[in-house]
DNA sequence: AACGATTAAATCGTGTACGACTAATTACCG
DNA sequence: CGGTAATTAGTCGTACACGATTTAATCGTT
């Protein structure tokens, strides 16, 4: 009534309304989720994304990590140095261009890779959905994910 | 073999086919679309959630807002106190239950709401999407939300 | 070979985000 | 009525996350 002369739109949209809120709740959610699990590994959430990746194909360059997770050095690499710092991984200059850091697993970051194998399986059980279900919502996530990258 | 007893999936999963991930990196990338809008306004993205939940309904407590965000308030004392040094809101100690804050817009607090009013519609249009299609979207990963908070 | 432009990480300052703990107030129960 | 439990914010320590800046190395052009 107060807020809204004849058919205009409301002048404030309630934020249960707007999807950019559902997200946001919902990287919370996924982090809270994983938390205890990642906690028996010794790992943050952040944290784990980067290991995946190097499980994924070891050896990567801080860049290509960051292009992958969309993520700053100024984000990686004080992440990279406690992981390093935890025996991890090891980070050195690449002999053939100086500028670029390369980032590899130790034989104790890879052996972590096993405990970790349970993970995905727990998620899944948590969201209660198929992975038909999941792999749908994902491909929706990630078109809206690149329209707002090409966006800006 | 060692992980699964019928015909094994790959040992490590792609962190592409973690849904987790897509939502992770949509986060970021609705957080980087709002980022320039909200600049000019001089709020960050949780202090625009923050502002939004007032302009929805003035006079609410930290408790309420931290319930409605799923943060702490460790986390939204020191941002409300940030809006309040910028005049944005007033936070008093609520006469009937002292243990209680309760935190009110100020005139320049209530007047940004109408500059905010057309960001949405950038959003909007920033997706591509319809509103259809945000809806269901949207709805689809409050649900998972649901579920993932249920199973913790 | 020389030097300006570009690139890759790292550093710094600000702002979330959370868990564990503390302090103050209120509610409850015998 | 009094003491204990529960509730509400706030503080502290750790860890992301980003923009702006810095440093070092490489590339491109002449």
């Amino acid at each position: 009534m107060a807020d809204s002369q004849h058919d205009a739109p409301a002048v404030t949209a309630r934020l249960d309304d707007f999807l950019c809120f559902s997200i946001y709740a919902a990287e919370h959610a996924f982090s809270r989720t994983y938390k205890p699990l990642l906690a028996e590994l010794g790992l943050t959430y952040p944290q784990y994304l980067v290991m995946t990746l190097l499980w994924e194909e070891d050896d990567q360059s801080v860049g290509q990590l960051g292009a992958k997770l969309s993520l700053e050095s100024s984000t990686l690499t004080p992440l990279l140095k406690r992981l390093e710092a935890e025996g991890r991984l090891t980070r050195h200059r690449d002999k053939q261009d100086e500028r670029v850091v390369r980032v590899k697993l130790t034989s104790a970051g890879d052996k972590l890779r096993e405990r970790a194998a349970k993970i995905p399986a727990c998620i899944l059980s948590a969201t209660g959905m198929s992975l038909d279900e999941l792999g749908k919502l994902r491909e929706q996530i990630i078109q809206l994910t690149k329209r707002l990258e090409e966006a800006s």
